[in-house]
DNA sequence: CTAAACTTTCAAAACTTATTGAAAGTTTAG
DNA sequence: CTAAACTTTCAATAAGTTTTGAAAGTTTAG
């Protein structure tokens, strides 16, 4: 395979990628196009590039700026905007996580908090039942979204260390 | 609130979480009705509890079976088939990472190996960084497929233990 | 200040995905 | 075997999501 031809394909598998975990596949392969160009992007070059409005580009660039996952750059005697990707992978991986968890898990414990309030007794056994499956599923929740902070926190080699420790 | 109005917020709570992972609302939904179900239901429960009709009702039943989620479960005396999923939280994770493992993780981690197999030398930079980013992508990705592979494995307690040490 | 260069917005259109429901298929009691 | 009870399929349709592109907005060089 060309390089050329790999490069597209990168852009494709991100894209689908992006696609089964709910986020929006142009936004995913503008992203694949940021991480492997070497040179920062203009709305132009995303547009040519993935033959995309200028509309869509532009959104999908500052989408992915508040992912925390592209920067703005500018050039010297260019009025143009750049933009370049962070491209150390496992960065990548922490903000992503970051962003789901304020985005997601965050409000689902909110939810999740406000449902245990129900008027009717424990001692009423389909409330009980009821009270018993929201409790695990908090503790299930809370427990994940204090392992996304470590994961945040953590160094790559600290945190994939603890778990291959449970492997032996 | 009331007992019914809790239930109804929460298939709804559900429903859309799924949506934003990738899984189909209704197929979420159809899986929270069975979690705060004290009795199996059948299809024509799942169809009236959720306004949908009997292809609908049908297919999500049977995805949440292809998932592991739900079961199949006879009443004596009676031809209908009843549903019931999974109660324990802890064991509905691992089962939801290891399908999603093997539907994403494990072609993702194919495809990225047929990139690197790329004609252009490592000498041309433009190469060389394509597969320096390709390779950490498979670094980071590999540790991944070893962390779920130990969530699946592990007892819950064991594995956010580990995890909360590194908070420490 | 002005006009050119560039960026952002948003309503309409295109595309994608989910749902319906009638018809076909299957199972089982008698 | 037969017909009733139930389940599954799938083409048409609806619902939801993304994309377009022209117009409005903003910035900057001169």
């Amino acid at each position: 395979m060309k390089l050329i031809e790999a490069k597209e394909q990168f852009t494709q598998l991100w894209g689908a990628l992006g696609s089964s975990w709910g986020i929006n596949r142009t936004m995913a392969q503008v992203h694949a196009l940021l991480l492997i160009s070497s040179e920062p992007l203009s709305t132009e070059d995303v547009m040519e590039k993935l033959s995309v409005s200028r509309g869509n580009a532009n959104m999908n660039l500052r989408d992915l700026m508040n992912w925390n996952l592209i920067y703005k750059e500018h050039k010297a005697g260019d009025r143009k905007e750049y933009f370049k990707a962070e491209k150390d992978i496992w960065e990548v991986a922490k903000r992503i996580a970051k962003e789901r968890k304020r985005r997601e898990i965050q409000p689902l414990i909110a939810s999740l908090n406000s449902l245990v309030l129900i008027e009717e007794s424990k001692k009423d056994p389909e409330a009980h039942d009821f009270l018993m499956m929201v409790e695990s599923i908090q503790n299930v929740v809370t427990k994940m979204d204090a392992a996304v902070d470590t994961l945040i926190k953590a160094e790559e080699s600290k945190f994939f260390g603890a778990i291959v420790k449970l492997l032996k």
